[in-house]
DNA sequence: AACTACTGCAACCGCTACTTG
DNA sequence: TCAAGTAGCGGTTGCAGTAGT
C-alpha cells in the first residue's frame, strides 16, 4: 500500500489567504525551510492543503519575489522564450529571476497575447495571423522519421492524412542558419534546455537520448531545432 | 449613485512523472 | 513489480477592483 492522503479536504480552508495564515506559513518556512508540503500544514497549524501552502509560498510569499510591473526587457524575453518553449511557464520563469510561473502565465494571457495580436502575430505560433499554420509531415525515407515544416503535399502526408502533430515550438523556418547547420548527435552539442541555461533539467535531452539537433541563432537566442521525439504534443 | 461589463490576478483543479512502501 | 501518494505543472475559474454608461 502507499501512503496516507495528503490532506483531509473536509477540514481544509479554501479561497483567499488571511494575513494570519500567511504569517504562520512564512514563520514555519523560515524556521524549518521549504519541503515536505504534506506535513507542513499540520506542523504549521494551518487548515490548508499542502498543495495550497506550496502555491501560496511560491507565488506570493517567497522573499525573493520581484513584485510590480514587468519591464520591456522582461516582456521581450518572455516572448522569445515562449516562441521557443511554448507554454512551459516554469522553464520561462526560470530565466526571469523573481518571477513565478503563475505570474508569467497570467501576464502572458492578459497582456502579451493582446500585444502580439495587435501586432498581427498569432501568440500561439508566433507567426503572422494571416499566414496559414505549417502542416508538419513526417518522412520515413531515413532511419528515423523526419518532421518537415511544409505546406506542400508529401507522399507521407497522403499516406497518413490524419497525422497532425501540431508541432509549434521550433523557430520559424530558416534556409540559412546563422551558424553552420551543425546537425550532430546531442552528445556533442547542447540541447535546447541546456542552451537556455537549464542543465540537469528533466526536459534536458542531452543525457538520455540520441536526438539530433540543429542550432540557430533565433531572435538573438542560441536556439535549437529539436528532433520530433523531444517535442511534447500536449 | 447604481448598475453592468471588463480586467487582472490569486487560487483551485486535474493531470502527469516520479517516489515510496 | 505495482498500487498509491507526492510534487509540480499548466489550464481554468472566481472574485475584487475599475471603467464605462
Amino acid at each position: 500500500m502507499g501512503r496516507s492522503p495528503c490532506c483531509e479536504k473536509a477540514h481544509t480552508n479554501k479561497g483567499a489567504w488571511t494575513k494570519e495564515e500567511d504569517d504562520r506559513l512564512v514563520a514555519y518556512i523560515r524556521a524549518h525551510g521549504e519541503g515536505c508540503w504534506r506535513s507542513l500544514p499540520k506542523a504549521a497549524g494551518l487548515l490548508r492543503c499542502g498543495k495550497s501552502c506550496r502555491l501560496r509560498w511560491i507565488n506570493y510569499l517567497r522573499p525573493d519575489l520581484k513584485r510590480g510591473n514587468f519591464t520591456q526587457e522582461e516582456d521581450e524575453l518572455i516572448i522569445k522564450l515562449h516562441s521557443l518553449l511554448g507554454n512551459k511557464w516554469s522553464l520561462i520563469a526560470g530565466r526571469l529571476p523573481g518571477r513565478t510561473d503563475n505570474e508569467i502565465k497570467n501576464y502572458w494571457n492578459t497582456h502579451i497575447r493582446r500585444k502580439l495580436l495587435s501586432r498581427g502575430i498569432d501568440p500561439a505560433t508566433h507567426r503572422p495571423l494571416n499566414e496559414p499554420p505549417p502542416t508538419p509531415s513526417i518522412s520515413f525515407k531515413h532511419d528515423h522519421p523526419v518532421v518537415s515544416d511544409s505546406n506542400s503535399k508529401s507522399p507521407t502526408s497522403e499516406r497518413c492524412p490524419d497525422l497532425n502533430l501540431e508541432l509549434t515550438i521550433s523557430p520559424p523556418h530558416h534556409d540559412h542558419p546563422l551558424h553552420t547547420p551543425n546537425t550532430t548527435a546531442v552528445n556533442n552539442s547542447a540541447c535546447v534546455v541546456c542552451t537556455l541555461g537549464f542543465p540537469d533539467n528533466k526536459d534536458c535531452s542531452c543525457a538520455n537520448t540520441s536526438t539530433t539537433v540543429t542550432r540557430y541563432d533565433f531572435l538573438g537566442l542560441k536556439s535549437t531545432v529539436l528532433d520530433y521525439r523531444n517535442l511534447e504534443t500536449k
